[in-house]
Order: structure tokens, then sequence, then C-alpha cells
DNA sequence: ATCATTTGACCTGG
DNA sequence: CCAGGTCAAATGAT
């Protein structure tokens, strides 16, 4: 009987579902055209050519959006289009769409939002826990003898597929926009590739509880599986510096701005600041988050840009080039509080 | 000197 | 007991 639904809902659909297709194709290609001028203009040249690209990218999607909830309430988009692409709108969507949901609730905990606003985002989706941070164990390290070490888990996970970049440093795990710091890696049963553990660089500064582990998945070596565990407190804190650092993670910075939800807060709430932590190059380094392997190949320039971006020498720095005006003044606050503390 | 990464050992839950 | 998760000393980079 499973069979008899899945029957029906393949026919009807049919034919919206692929002009939803074809609109959000195109809603990609406007996307990396306006990646492309963001990348190689920068934003401060052409304001309002890049606003009106968002626009353009905006309507595209929300049309296809339109069609797709038309025929069904069903939230992913599982569209039959080439699994690259399905790949990679299915993570930085749900990335970007995570990441909003927790700025959303951050801003309205705190009460107040980052600055700047020009579109930076970037994608980290820790996971919406709110119960846990205070009692979590001071992260610390309780001396020797009883180490209150905890698993399974107070904290929330959230799991998400995050393309690996296929230039450049194609180990590094995916910068999501946070910064991290690596605490460990293993062999995992099962698995080709080792996961790496990550935690908040500023997990002792500010207590902050947020961890991850990277891992390749076995038959896809071009896309990590990152799992998010605890939620980042400290880009809460008034003098912290993890909010959220350099929009490396375009694609699903893209993606959050083609979505906004009906409160409009998505100008505002995808500020960025720049780079967390001062001392850079950390776990989490100069690592772009790569589209799907088809997306690439089209796109050679883009390759281009991001090989400079994953190269090792600039990820933060060529974004602060690009978003200098607005963030240089925080970064240094940031990286004098680093220090300080 | 400071901070990040690596890596083997240790701890814990299943 | 085993696999996954974490610690912390050693090492490297800046």
């Amino acid at each position: 009987m499973a069979d008899q639904r899945k029957l029906q809902k393949k026919k009807e659909p049919d034919q919206a579902m692929e002009d939803a297709i074809s609109l959000i194709l195109r809603g990609c290609s406007l996307a990396r055209e306006l990646e492309f001028n963001v990348l190689n203009l920068g934003n401060v040249r052409q304001p309002h050519m890049l606003s009106q690209s968002c626009d353009d990218v905006l309507s595209v999607f929300a049309a296809a959006k339109e069609r797709l909830s038309s025929q069904e309430q069903r939230p992913p988009v599982t569209v039959q289009c080439d699994v690259g692409l399905e790949e990679w709108l299915r993570s930085t969507c749900s990335q970007a769409m995570e990441l909003a949901q927790m700025q959303m609730r951050s801003a309205s905990a705190v009460g107040r939002l980052p600055d700047q606003g020009i579109g930076g985002g970037s994608a980290s989706p820790p996971p919406v826990a709110t119960e846990d941070s205070g009692k979590r164990m001071g992260m610390g390290f309780a001396s020797s003898s009883q180490k209150p070490r905890r698993r399974k888990d107070d904290l929330e996970k959230t799991t998400v597929r995050v393309a690996a970049p296929r230039i450049g440093n194609t180990e590094l795990p995916p910068d999501d926009g946070f910064t991290w710091r690596k605490y460990g890696q293993k062999e995992i049963l099962g698995s080709r590739f080792p996961r790496g553990y990550f935690r908040c660089t500023h997990q002792k500064l500010y207590h902050c509880p947020a961890k991850k582990h990277v891992q390749r998945l076995d038959d896809d070596p071009y896309t990590f599986e990152v799992t998010y565990r605890g939620d980042h407190t400290c880009h809460m804190s008034s003098t912290a510096p993890s909010a959220p650092p350099p929009p490396t993670d375009i694609a699903a910075q893209h993606m959050a701005q083609f979505r906004p939800p009906p409160g409009g807060w998505l100008s505002m709430e995808f500020s960025t600041a720049a780079s967390g932590s001062g001392s850079g190059g950390s776990s989490a380094g100069p690592a772009t988050v790569r589209y799907g392997k088809d997306v690439a190949d089209q796109f050679p320039v883009l390759d281009m840009a991001d090989a400079m971006f994953n190269s090792g020498s600039c990820s933060s720095n060529s974004m602060d080039s690009i978003f200098a005006a607005c963030v240089a003044e925080d970064h240094h606050k940031w990286e004098k509080d680093d220090k300080k503390n």
C-alpha cells in the first residue's frame, strides 16, 4: 500500500516538479553568478548590483518553493536531479536553515543582534540545544581521579552533510564559520576515514559547549558528515569572539538568503564578524564548503576562487578584505579579548 | 611563548 | 569486551 501512495505522488507532481527543478537549477546558477561576483568584486563595489542579484535569486527560489509546496507539504527537497546537486542543495539548505533557526533563537534569547549587515552567515548548524550549557561539566579538567566525562548525552545532536572541497585542502573539514579546535581523531569501525573531533576554540574562555565531529563518508569522500553537539554560547557573550566568523560557506550563505522567513530577519541575522580566533588557522581552517562535483566542474572559475580560499593562505584574510569595512573593528576587539584572556 | 594538532592512552556506555 | 569519545603529553607552527 505504501507503494500505491508512492505511485500516485509520482504521477501527479511530475510537471510541477519539473518546473520546480528547472527553477531551482536556474536559481543555482544565479547564485553561482552571485558568488562569483562576491568573490571577485567584493560586495563593497556594487552594492545594488549584488542586491539585485540577491533579489533575482530569491524570487527564483521562492517560485520553486511555491511549486514544490503546492503539490505537497514535504519540506525536504528531494528533487530528482543530478545527485551532486541534490546533495548540495540538501546539505547547504539544511545547514542554512538550522543556522537561521539557531540565530533566531540566540537573537531572541539575547535580545540583541550581532552587528553589521552584509550577508555573512556561516553555515553552522549547531543544534538547538537549550537545556544544557550550564550544567555541562565546566568542560574542564576536573582533576585527575574523577573525570566527570559524559557522553550519550545531554547534548542534542545535529548531523549535516557538507560537501568537501575538491581542490585545495580537501582533507580539511568544511569551515562552518565557527572556530574549532581539534581534540581527537579516531578510526571508526567500518569507515575508511577517521573521524575528527572538534570543540569550540573558545570552550575554555566562554565555557562554550559546542562540539562537532567530522567524518568523511565512505561512499562519497567528497562529502563530510558533520555532527554538531552542544550549542555555541560563546557568541552570545558580548566579548565573545565566536559570532560566526568568516562566511566561508558561501553556498549555505546563499541558501540561507534564498529562504528568508516571513519576518525578514535574515538581513539582520546574517551578520558576521571576522575570523574568530586571532591565531587563526585552526582545525576548521580554510576550508570552504564545496558544491557537488557537477557544479564544480561546470564552473572552473569558482574552483580557482575556491582554490585560493583553500590553499591555506587566506580564508579569513580574503574574507576580511571583502568584509573589511564592517568587521575590522570587531575583529580587533576580539583578538584583543582573546589574548587578554 | 603561545596556541593548535597529533596521537596513544584512558574512560564510559552499550 | 568493544567501540566511540575524551584527555593530555609531545610536537609543530607562528
